[in-house]
DNA sequence: CGAGTTTGACCTGCGC
DNA sequence: GCGCAGGTCAAACTCG
């Protein structure tokens, strides 16, 4: 990745840093090159954490099996992603958050659950997240030279699939795709496993996506993932701070 | 022996 | 209507 960073010229594309100072700064590179790519040829608004756990804390507590907080701050029940290695301690986490309001878009249909996407720098392609899940698909996509798996939470009755693929344009990253929510709690330890990860104070009170200030609700003719403009912020993290 | 993974086939939606 | 691409199923297989 070089040069290209930024808007990626997408139009409608454009991504929101919620970095919270986290890794040291180590070069000024803005972060990815392009925003998350899904199979819509969309693009995802991406976020930096330091850790998926505490993305996952800070604003989906709801998806991973936690009660749905009204506010966005941390909740409990977050389960951390542990073993990805590297990948919490290693510091940056992209976090995407992808809408299900332009299902429309497809006509109607059946209606996708909510969906969230993480990027993770990791040298494994599954994250712990504190659940259980087993694979049940993989496929070679066209969007992307690297095959996706499929996972479904094994939790009887839960329904929660994710999707994960390793990032098109850096190998190095884990596109981690989440599909629906846990209804239930983790099984043990996932909890004890978030307190060991390193959270920041989950300062970033409103979510971008939904009605931040930062946020320009823009006439989108796109309206999957983003529909909107999001403000660049200033702070963010580097991927060379390896 | 059971749980989980692998892998090709099958199904469905979408664009042309 | 056809072909393509993504997503899921399920039988076979592997590992603990
Ligand atoms: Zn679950």
């Amino acid at each position: 990745m070089a040069a290209s960073l930024g808007l990626v010229g997408h139009e409608a594309a454009s991504y929101y840093y919620a970095a919270a100072a986290y890794p040291p700064p180590a070069a000024s590179s803005c972060f990815p090159p392009e925003l998350v790519p899904d199979n819509n040829g969309g693009a995802v608004p991406v976020m930096e954490f330091p850790s998926a756990a505490a993305a996952a804390d800070c604003y989906f507590p709801e998806i991973m099996g936690g009660q749905a907080a009204p506010e966005y701050y941390c909740s409990p029940p977050a389960p951390a992603f542990a073993n990805g290695g590297g990948a919490a301690e290693n510091g940056i986490v992209n976090m995407s958050y992808v809408d299900d309001d332009g299902w429309r878009r497809s006509g109607g249909g059946r209606r996708p659950p909510p969906r969230i996407g993480f990027r993770t720098r990791s040298e494994v392609d599954v994250l712990d997240d504190g659940f259980k899940w087993r694979k049940y698909g993989k496929k070679a996509v066209k969007s992307s030279p690297n095959p996706r798996n499929y996972y479904r939470c094994s939790s009887e009755g839960c329904g929660v699939k994710k999707r994960v693929e390793r990032d098109r344009h850096d190998t190095r990253y884990v596109i981690t795709t989440y599909d629906g929510v846990h209804n239930h709690a983790a099984p043990g330890g996932a909890a004890h496993l978030a307190q060991s990860v390193p959270r920041p104070a989950c300062s970033p009170p409103p979510a971008p996506w939904s009605s931040a200030p930062g946020v320009v609700g823009a006439p989108c003719d796109d309206p999957w993932w983003g529909t909107t403009q999001l403000h660049a912020a200033a702070a963010h993290s580097s991927e060379s701070s390896y």
